[in-house]
DNA sequence: CGTCTTTGACCTGCGC
DNA sequence: GCGCAGGTCAAAGACG
């Protein structure tokens, strides 16, 4: 620690980097670049406008004495002006432009009891030497402080550089989504256009159920289209495995065909089976897609004392086993919100800690959700769609799994973990907010991807903000819900949606329900005011909202992804 | 009576 | 081929 001189500055902070090496990042869209590029130039003109009173957790200091330097705001209004009690250094400079830069006030104090303020007045008395080495120390003191200024403005870089690569992965995880979206009314379109014709065709095609018409299909089984099979899969090859009897049980075919009947999936665009069989080639790698969709999982760590999360759909309970390695069963559910809803979920108590819920989704719902339900499925959604945009192997896919926890839980101090080694792609997303998010590594295969800056940093980029009060252990989980999260994921639908949406949560259910969260645990009523208070008095989440939100305060509140009903 | 849960049996995939 | 584990089905019972 350099306490000597009075000024002292933290020289493990200040980092002199050279400017070129600034958000170097690359891949990143033009806008991205433009704003590197503004930065850059800021730099070299030193001009700051950056707020620097908005920092990232680490703090300079922990010695209390010492100047912090990097607690300093040197560009707020309220540090332009001089502070009589503190030696005031005007740093004046020019740009490359010769424009004439910001008149910049330091406050140092330099410790040295130096009133600057009358160097150069009218007190003749003043000794030359003295003098010079109050201006020496001057000089030293505008060195360091520019020193520290650079320190800071590294750091802001580093962060900007951060929020630049998750505006990236914001960008690519968007830009799948986007063309996931497409792909699935493409299919409702073919699939109403093929419809009638099917239709004709499908006594035939039952009749290939048992005959030589299966080599079509299992062709696309072997390619992994699970996701549409999830309905025909079973009427076409499975359902003759399925059959005790070897010969096609009509408990399961004549269901089935009951539920490929249905009105509803025609509306709600849920691809029969027989539309690989009429166009299999137009439509592979569509069905390629949503069968990986189908496949991917994401599963969610939460404590919850509750015996299964909410997250706004209902569901049927269709199983239960016991797992091996684990004493806990595990629970099978279905989505009972719309008939032949694929989506299945998979409920387990973690052996080590039993508060912890494991909650496995996999696929996606076929229908409209209600409000309460929506994030669940975006976030599902989001993430198998990260998944299938090749994330595993790339950086990219690292900041993409980054973004959608950043998304997901922004303040929280959990991790996405991309598990390649699972015989399907999963997401784990873990909301039990431990404080060392390494704790809850995965096993080697997996890619801990533990965030620790607060996403608020998409405040330019995002629709207004609703509360993020997350990280908190969802102990009352049954209770405490229905605070919607994830402006990433909602400005993502709104971005890329040009329907209406009109199961966004809006902010006043959102308010609604945190009330009810409230009413219903005291716990997290301070923080969980306080938080709901910023938003609704409009105060615009800065960085400095940044810091007082970060996953380092244990007084922050808690949300949930699972909105009760 | 309808809906939901429970639970044992069955099916499938995988490793040996 | 066999055994194991995960996943699913459906009859039976519980519940409102």
């Amino acid at each position: 620690m350099d306490k000597g001189g009075g000024l002292t500055i933290d020289s493990d902070q200040i980092g002199i980097f050279p400017f070129n090496s600034v958000l170097k990042t690359n891949h990143h869209p033009k806008w991205a670049l433009d704003i590197m590029e503004s930065n850059r130039n800021r730099l070299s003109g030193i001009e700051f406008p950056v707020n620097l009173s908005c920092r990232d957790d680490h703090q300079v200091s922990s010695d209390e004495k010492r100047v912090v330097v990097d607690e300093m705001d040197f560009f707020s209004d309220k540090n332009r002006f001089h502070d009589p009690k503190s030696a005031s250094i005007d740093v004046k400079k020019e740009d490359s432009h010769g424009a004439p830069a910001p008149k910049f006030d330091f406050d140092v104090n330099t410790g040295l009891n130096l009133l600057t303020a009358n160097i150069g007045s009218d007190k003749s008395s003043v000794d030359d030497g003295l003098l010079q080495k109050v201006e020496d120390k001057q000089v030293k003191s505008e060195l360091g402080v520019l020193q520290a200024e650079l320190g800071r403005i590294n750091e802001e870089n580093h962060r900007l550089r951060g929020m630049l690569n998750r505006v990236s992965s914001n960008y690519n995880a968007l830009q799948m989504h986007l063309e996931t979206i497409t792909q699935q009314q493409q299919n409702r379109k073919d699939q109403s256009m093929q419809e009638n014709e099917m239709l004709d065709g499908k006594l035939e095609e039952k009749k290939g159920d048992v005959g030589e018409g299966l080599i079509v299909p299992r062709q696309f089984m072997d390619l992994g289209l699970a996701a549409t099979a999830e309905m025909d899969e079973p009427s076409q090859s499975s359902s003759e495995g399925r059959t005790r009897d070897g010969s096609g049980s009509p408990r399961n075919i004549d269901k089935r065909i009951g539920r490929e009947e249905s009105p509803e999936q025609g509306l709600q665009g849920w691809v029969p089976n027989k539309v690989p069989k009429l166009n299999p080639s137009s439509e592979s790698v569509d069905q390629s897609t949503e069968a990986t969709m189908r496949k991917a999982r994401v599963s969610v760590r939460a404590r919850s004392e509750a015996p299964m999360i909410t997250d706004g759909c209902q569901w049927r309970k269709y199983g239960q086993k016991m797992a091996k390695g684990n004493p806990c069963p595990r629970a099978y559910y279905r989505c009972t919100m719309a008939a032949g809803c694929p989506v299945r979920k998979q409920v387990q108590r973690c052996a080590e800690d039993r508060t912890i819920l494991i909650t496995t989704y996999e696929g996606n719902h076929n229908h409209p959700l209600p409000p309460a339900a929506m994030t669940m499925a975006s976030t599902t959604s989001a993430a198998v769609s990260m998944l299938l945009s090749g994330s595993m192997s790339s950086t990219d896919g690292l900041m993409n799994s980054n973004f959608l926890a950043r998304t997901l839980l922004p303040c929280s101090s959990s991790i996405a973990t991309i598990s390649a080694s699972a015989p399907f792609p999963t997401v784990t997303l873990d909301l039990t907010n431990t404080p060392n998010p390494l704790h809850f590594q995965r096993p080697s295969t997996q890619f801990p991807v533990p965030f620790t800056n607060p996403p608020q940093n998409f405040a330019s980029l995002q629709a207004p903000q609703l509360p993020q009060v997350f990280g908190q252990p969802l102990y009352n989980q049954s209770k405490f819900s229905g605070l919607q999260i994830s402006q990433g994921m909602e400005s993502t639908q709104l971005a890329h949606q040009s329907a209406p949406a009109p199961q966004q949560p809006s902010l006043a259910d959102t308010v609604n329900a945190a009330t009810v969260a409230i009413t219903a645990d005291p716990n997290f009523t301070a923080a969980l005011a306080a938080a709901i208070s910023s938003i609704i008095g409009g105060a615009r989440p800065n960085n400095n909202n940044n810091n007082t939100n970060n996953n380092n305060n244990h007084t922050k509140i808690s949300s949930s992804i699972f909105p009760a009903n």
